[in-house]
DNA sequence: AGCACGCCGACT
DNA sequence: GTCGGCGTGCTC
């Protein structure tokens, strides 16, 4: 017998090792590395991975337990998946069962179901049937009952079932389940013609209806939804059911796919002629396909260049090949704009994959693509999972995006990601973005170019000190630069004008939209164009105060001030989802001077109100869009000019297209830059220069008014004239000198625990620890240059939130060269921390290339 | 992560 | 004298 070597489901480090198996004779064949098992563990009933498979000789027999099951027909991983799940588990410091479960479907996350029956044979003493008689009762009427089924009809009988359990009463048996429904659909199967014919000739001469569902079968031999058939031929299913019993035509249940597009068209899109400088980029980009290389090129757009069209026509070529292609979009840029895109070019072939399908549906289109009934995958970062196996090239659309990093564990980057899986495949990467990171865009510069000449464009400003990445880092993406730098059509970049809102209030304006904006505001309205506006704070008020006491409402989970939302008069947590009700005096002195301060949608929504009687303004932000189906209805509208502003958080500024917008405003371009994050210069200049970009896409010219109050910061200064270049090269500057990305990398490392005192002690004794390390391994200690150290341990310092859910938070941070194994090295020190942390109860997280510090 | 086994307080 | 609290330890 062979052996099975398992990851199973169980998210803890202390498992994360594979437990062997024995193959039993019945599941002999259906195991494969990838495949989906049901394993006894512990004493009860697991879902896991198969990652190996051993013959008998290598291990030892006697204490192997069996596979309990094997869950699916085809294994819904490919040894080349497996492969990655262990690259990703090394290079985040994440259990393998984490990386694995995040490759999965959610519709394959398999829950254990316990089921309950009536022990054979067991006599049930008179007494013991007199207490727990409902629950025997139960068990004769149906049986085996689920665990939570019971437990649902008897909620205090909890610990009867468990005393019956183990008087042998009752069994208990254990099953993985699937959290899946497949939709059936009952469909009409026809005969051979020939039967068919004869079929038809026996029918009596007054089933006239029998008989034309028999021609109309005949005429359109495929099979066909028994209801349709019915609407087709005018009659009811009984009809055809009659027909199916006298066997002359068969019935039968299928799986059907939820198409989340079903019953939309999309019109057939031609490639369109790329302009000279489309052409320029695409080259290098379609040779790399051509030639099957794994190349990774960075390609730099301003907003307006025509990436999409490149992508485009990059994924034709490798289709041509018979390879498949994956595109990531930022999940909030997965518009119904940029899936018709894909859709109207590439049809039925592309699978679309979002956060906003049901797991059913996703589950559907992950199917698509694993049984090669789909080539093209478009969707967020989970996306990069899709079950592909012979991938061309991978596009990573607006690179620069959070939402590529996975706030959860496994904290994988899925531009990383890309960059391993294509070189698996021998496939290209594409990175495209107006505003790449900064690190993406240094590597590039550092490599150098693919067109001649372009270089010229972007590096001159970035400086040598781009250079500093250490050549001997193994992982470091160093993408081919390609730069794209006019706008389609030769449009312009829109004028931006900066409003330095101190001024204004100099003058005596205290509202929230500056003159400018006012009038910008007004003359779009008169002349019936369209504007969007940016605020990036959601809810009416930012925080509530008393102006007798000094009073701030705080979250009592979290050291975080609560905001005031008018629609639901409450305030709420935006960390935990705390609220409590609208309060009307101080709750701590009773003075009725409690007053709401700061300016969030809701409020801004009220001002345009009030400002421009019978403004027509459309709110989007995390409040109005929860629903499914919401963002793309707002959308929709706005398109349709049935409002006149788009009022909302970043989810605006990113992606959209709509002509007759003429005006962007930015109500308070600093609002991030002063978050404890030395990325916030970075995305505050990403996220202006990506609103600027919606205005003026098409005919009508654009404007940009950003208000501020920090006019000459860098990142809203550099805005004015579109300098990426020249805000790139400052920022790059002081990344090398404090030593962080791209010069320098990160892990950071958060402890949590209920009790502050215990965490403090915890997160000391780890420090030192960790530092005692680092100078036995030599890799401390400035050297005599001033250099940065190879490593040095920061901390520990309370979080920039210090209290969350009611967990204290304390964080090291580990700052190192490229060239130092920092991640083989964390992970030896996380495995001791980890017992220590265990018998304290405080919770370790760990984050490898961090992208926020909160 | 759970579920077992194992040692000390409030009840029959 | 028993039921049950949840503290450590293991899971092929």
């Amino acid at each position: 017998m062979s052996v099975a070597r398992v990851i199973v489901d169980v998210p803890s480090r202390e498992t994360d090792r594979p437990f062997d198996y024995l193959i039993p004779p019945r599941l002999e064949g259906w195991v494969e590395v990838g495949s989906r098992v049901a394993v006894p563990f512990g004493g009860r009933t697991l879902q896991g991975i198969v990652v190996g498979l051993a013959e008998d000789a290598s291990v030892d027999l006697k204490r192997l337990k069996e596979l309990a099951d094997v869950l699916d027909a085809v294994p819904p991983l490919s040894a080349e998946l497996v492969e990655l799940g262990e690259w990703m588990s090394r290079r985040w410091l994440c259990p393998l069962a984490i990386s694995l479960q995040a490759m999965l479907p959610a519709a394959l996350k398999g829950k254990t179901e316990k089921y309950i029956t009536l022990a054979r044979g067991a006599q049930w003493p008179a007494d013991t049937l007199e207490t727990y008689g409902d629950l025997k009762q139960a068990l004769e009427r149906h049986s085996p009952l689920k665990m939570s089924g019971l437990l649902q009809q008897f909620p205090d009988r909890a610990d009867a079932i468990k005393k019956l359990l183990k008087a042998g009463l009752l069994e208990e048996a254990q099953k993985v389940e699937d959290r899946l429904s497949v939709r059936t659909v009952l469909t009409v199967f026809a005969p051979e013609p020939d039967a068919l014919r004869e079929g038809i000739a026996a029918i009596p001469a007054r089933a006239a209806k029998q008989r034309e569902t028999l021609e109309y079968l005949l005429a359109h031999p495929e099979p066909i939804a028994q209801q349709r058939l019915a609407e087709e031929v005018g009659t009811g299913t009984a009809t055809i059911r009659a027909l199916a019993d006298k066997g002359l035509l068969e019935l039968r249940q299928v799986e059907e796919d939820r198409d989340p597009y079903a019953g939309r068209n999309f019109p057939q899109s031609a490639p369109m002629r790329l302009t000279p400088a489309q052409a320029e980029a695409f080259a290098p980009i379609a040779g790399a396909v051509a030639e099957r290389r794994h190349d990774v090129f960075l390609l730099h757009g301003v907003t307006g260049s025509g990436k999409t069209e490149i992508y485009l026509q990059a994924i034709q070529k490798c289709l041509d090949q018979d390879r498949e292609a994956i595109v990531l979009v930022p999940e909030i840029s997965l518009t119904p704009q940029m899936v018709e895109r894909f859709k109207s070019r590439f049809g039925e072939r592309v699978a679309v994959m979002h956060s906003r399908l049901s797991n059913g549906e996703r589950y559907d289109e992950w199917r698509r693509i694993r049984d090669g009934r789909a080539q093209v995958a478009i969707g967020a970062r989970s996306a990069i999972f899709a079950p592909f196996s012979r991938i061309g090239l991978i596009v990573i659309d607006e690179e620069h995006e959070t939402s590529y990093k996975q706030e959860e564990s496994p904290k994988y980057h899925a531009r990383d990601v890309a960059v391993e899986r294509a070189r698996q495949h021998g496939a290209a990467v594409v990175l495209g973005s107006a505003t790449p990171s900064l690190e993406t865009y240094a590597a590039a510069i550092a490599r150098g170019t693919a067109a001649a000449g372009a270089r010229r464009a972007y590096a001159a400003s970035a400086g040598e000190g781009t250079t500093a990445l250490s050549a001997s880092e193994d992982d470091a993406i160093r993408p081919v630069y390609v730069p794209l730098p006019e706008r389609v059509g030769d449009r312009p970049l829109p004028g931006v004008t900066i409003v330095d809102m101190r001024e204004e209030l100099k003058l005596g304006n205290r509202a929230m939209f500056s003159g400018a904006l006012a009038d910008a505001l007004r003359a779009r309205l008169e002349r019936g164009e369209q504007s969007v506006l940016l605020l990036n704070r959601r809810g009416y008020s930012t925080f509530v105060m008393c102006r007798s006491c000094g009073y701030t409402a705080q979250c009592p989970h979290c050291d975080i001030a609560l905001t005031y939302h008018r629609g639901s008069q409450n305030l709420r947590c935006h960390y935990c989802g705390y609220a409590e009700r609208e309060p009307s005096v101080c709750p701590s002195c009773q003075s009725p001077h409690i007053r709401f301060f700061g300016t969030g949608t809701q409020k801004v929504e009220e001002a345009l109100s009030q400002t421009f009687p019978g403004i027509r303004v459309i709110r989007m932000d995390v409040d109005t869009t929860s629903e499914k189906g919401s963002h793309e209805k707002w959308l929709t509208q706005f398109r349709e000019r049935r409002a006149d502003v788009l009022l909302g958080t970043q989810m605006v500024a990113k992606g959209l297209d709509f002509p007759y917008v003429t005006l962007v405003g930015v109500l308070a371009a600093d609002s991030a830059l002063k978050l404890p994050d030395f990325r916030a210069p970075e995305r505050t200049f990403q996220l202006l220069t990506q609103v600027a970009g919606r205005a003026g896409r098409h005919e009508l010219p654009g404007e940009v008014i950003i208000q501020t109050y920090e006019p000459e910061h860098p990142s809203v200064a550099l805005v004015r004239h579109h300098d990426y270049a020249a805000f790139t090269e400052q920022e790059l500057g002081h990344r090398r000198k404090l030593g962080y990305p791209p010069f320098g990398r990160l892990i950071s490392i958060t402890l949590s625990h209920e009790q502050a005192p215990a965490l403090i002690a915890m997160g000391q004794s780890f420090a030192s620890k960790l530092r005692e390390r680092a100078s036995a391994a030599g890799l401390t200690g400035s050297n005599a240059y001033g250099a940065p150290n190879a490593l040095e341990v920061l901390g520990p310092v309370a979080s920039p939130i210090p209290r969350l859910k009611d967990r204290y938070r304390f964080q090291c941070m580990i700052k190192y060269r490229g060239d130092v194994d920092a991640l083989g090295w964390t992970a030896q020190a996380l495995q001791e921390l980890a017992e220590a942390a265990k018998r304290t109860g405080a919770q370790i997280s760990v984050d490898v290339d961090p992208q926020m510090m909160l």
